[in-house]
DNA sequence: ACCCAGGCATTGG
DNA sequence: CCAATGCATGGG
């Protein structure tokens, strides 16, 4: 084992809660107090340790999917004149979020999200992993796009996929995409991209930018549950999701991640 | 048995 | 351009 060491404060259970909030989640499978995911086709255990985790080999592909790229000394500087999120950062410190470390899972994990709860989405998706993802000691490799390229919709129906994204999720893995030159694409054209493709809307685009690209001002406003959280932090701004982004600029995807998982603790 | 949940395409005005 | 509708599952 190596110590990769993130920037401080760096607070590895709470910036993993996600992979455990709504049940397991067999690709990011937190086991035995680490967390477990394949990375660059093999497995990797991550532990908490002092000064950052523990992990080896891939520390670089450990350092993307921890989120090492976000500025949090910048967005807790800039928090601290919102007392909101001065309140949610100070709750949240060394919260850092993760991020998926491929495009097409993370598209594919968006697509099992779309309009059930993430629970639902939790259970379905598992079971699309113990179908069509490699089982490693622990987690479970997800699928790659040439993998899911094969699959019937009709295997897909049998776990739980509605038809229609039973289609999106075959179509987009049958769909030739340049995905380096799409990451170096400016926000809006991402968007643009990616909207255009059947089954991939503004909310899907935008937790791309957020999640996997991690872009710093991506704000997805459609998102039920960050409407929720808007709503109960800033009563004056609920009326309009996407404009109150703009009082976050250039820390959106922080503050959206802030703000989420601040509505989730007790 | 309901109803809602971190959307989207389709249809009809 | 906006409103209404169907979708499938899991939890309350």
């Amino acid at each position: 084992m190596t110590l990769l060491r993130l920037p401080e404060p760096y607070d590895f259970a709470l910036s993993t809660e996600r992979f455990r909030a709504f049940g397991p989640d067999l690709a990011n499978l937190w086991h035995d107090g680490a967390l477990h995911r394949w990375l660059a086709g093999r497995e990797v255990r991550i532990a908490a340790r002092d000064g950052g985790v523990d992990v080896h080999p891939f520390q670089a592909e450990a350092r993307v999917l921890l989120g090492a790229a976000f500025d949090l000394d910048a967005f807790y500087a800039f928090a601290a004149g919102d007392p909101v999120l001065a309140d949610a950062t100070r709750r949240l410190a060394g919260f850092r979020p993760p991020l998926a470390p491929d495009p097409f899972e993370s598209l594919v994990t968006s697509i099992t999200a779309q309009q059930v709860s993430l629970h639902s989405a939790f259970a379905i998706r598992n079971r699309m992993l113990e179908r069509f993802g490699e089982g490693g000691e622990v987690a479970i490799r997800f699928p790659a796009q040439a993998e899911l390229a094969h699959a019937a919709e009709e295997e897909l129906v049998a776990l739980g996929f509605s038809r229609r994204k039973a289609e999106y999720v075959v179509l987009l893995a049958r769909t030739e995409l340049d995905w380096d030159e799409l990451a170096g694409l400016p926000d809006e054209e991402v968007r643009e991209r990616l909207t255009a493709l059947r089954g991939l809307g503004d909310w899907t685009a935008d937790w791309f930018l957020a999640r996997h690209l991690a872009r710093p001002r991506a704000w997805p406003a459609g998102d039920l549950a960050l409407q929720k959280a808007v709503a109960r932090f800033y009563p004056d701004l609920a009326g309009d999701v996407r404009a109150a982004g703009e009082r976050f600029d250039p820390f959106q995807n922080l503050t959206a991640h802030y703000l989420l998982t601040a509505s989730r603790l007790p």
